[in-house]
DNA sequence: ATACGTGCAAACGATTTGCCCATTG
DNA sequence: CAATGGGCAAATCGTTTGCACGTAT
């Protein structure tokens, strides 16, 4: 969580300034957003908003998120599991995920020397580079501390996750 | 295409190995599989295998496909759009996907040093390296012949493409 | 023979959408 | 007040599955 007090959450600025129509589900799924230092499905984010609000539907959920991603404050990712996940953009400030194969937790991580190189195989092959997808999946190093709660990756339906 | 003598296909030979039981409609979609070289989707396969041989349904080619993954004979791929896209596994052979966002079209492309790098990564969080996806999407410079057939990519989904 | 594969249609799970009422600017 | 958003339930879409029947081993 990052902010949490009464006044506007940072979501709920940026859709101001897109000029959208600030409702009362918005600005709770604005909030949620804004403090959610994860990377929730919709089903998450809305069981999240409608703690804060029960006059909250899925329905909107969904609109309100597929909103946000086209006006670029969202972001929308896969990691394999059937449903999608977000997460605010940051801007320039890119990071990759790495997924815990044991409970689906996500871990994020930067390497700066990585976009260039793509950037360079791009132009090798004659394209120009627009955007990347990268996810890495690992299994805890059975090293430090027992591994965390046992399986939050349960009954995934197809997970995405290659070999 | 690659083969398409009257004998087994590759791919039938490797279900063989697997101890599958061998049926037409196996036979014929191991024949589509080892043909292609492409990433079709199972519609595509499904089109194509019905093109053989008439008496195939859609679930038969889906349950194939699932089994064939599982086997490790086929790797799924989701390079957005909402349907899953098959390739034969290439054993060690590893190689990536750059999709031109102008029309879809899929060229594959290999970076040694890359899996080297995203192993190193996970070892610095603490994983083992289990595996990881890539996808590069990238328009075509503008530079030599024209840009091929203009639009594929038409009505995906929800385009799982970033930025 | 017997276990396994297949076609068909119904079931599913995530996401979208039509309709009609509620709210915002 | 005009335009937009929201709830609900029905609709879509890719994919899976139950069932009764066919076929490979």
């Amino acid at each position: 969580m990052k902010s949490q007090s009464a006044e506007e959450s940072r979501i709920a600025q940026l859709c101001v300034e897109h000029g959208l129509k600030m409702t009362g589900q918005r600005r709770v799924i604005a909030r949620v957003l804004s403090d959610a230092d994860d990377h929730p499905d919709v089903e998450e984010l809305y069981r999240r908003a409608a703690a804060l609000d029960a006059r909250i539907s899925v329905a909107t959920v969904y609109r309100t998120v597929r909103l946000l991603e086209e006006k670029g404050i969202l972001e929308r990712r896969d990691f394999g599991g059937g449903r999608a996940r977000y997460e605010v953009n940051e801007g320039d400030n890119h990071h990759y995920h790495l997924i815990d194969v044991d409970n689906g937790k996500v871990i994020e991580f930067e390497d700066p020397e990585h976009e260039e190189l793509m950037r360079k195989v791009a132009q090798r092959l004659g394209f120009d580079f627009v955007s990347m997808r990268l996810e890495l999946f690992g299994k805890k190093r059975p090293s430090a501390q027992a591994t965390a709660k046992p399986a939050v990756a349960s009954k995934a339906k197809r997970s995405g996750e290659p070999s």
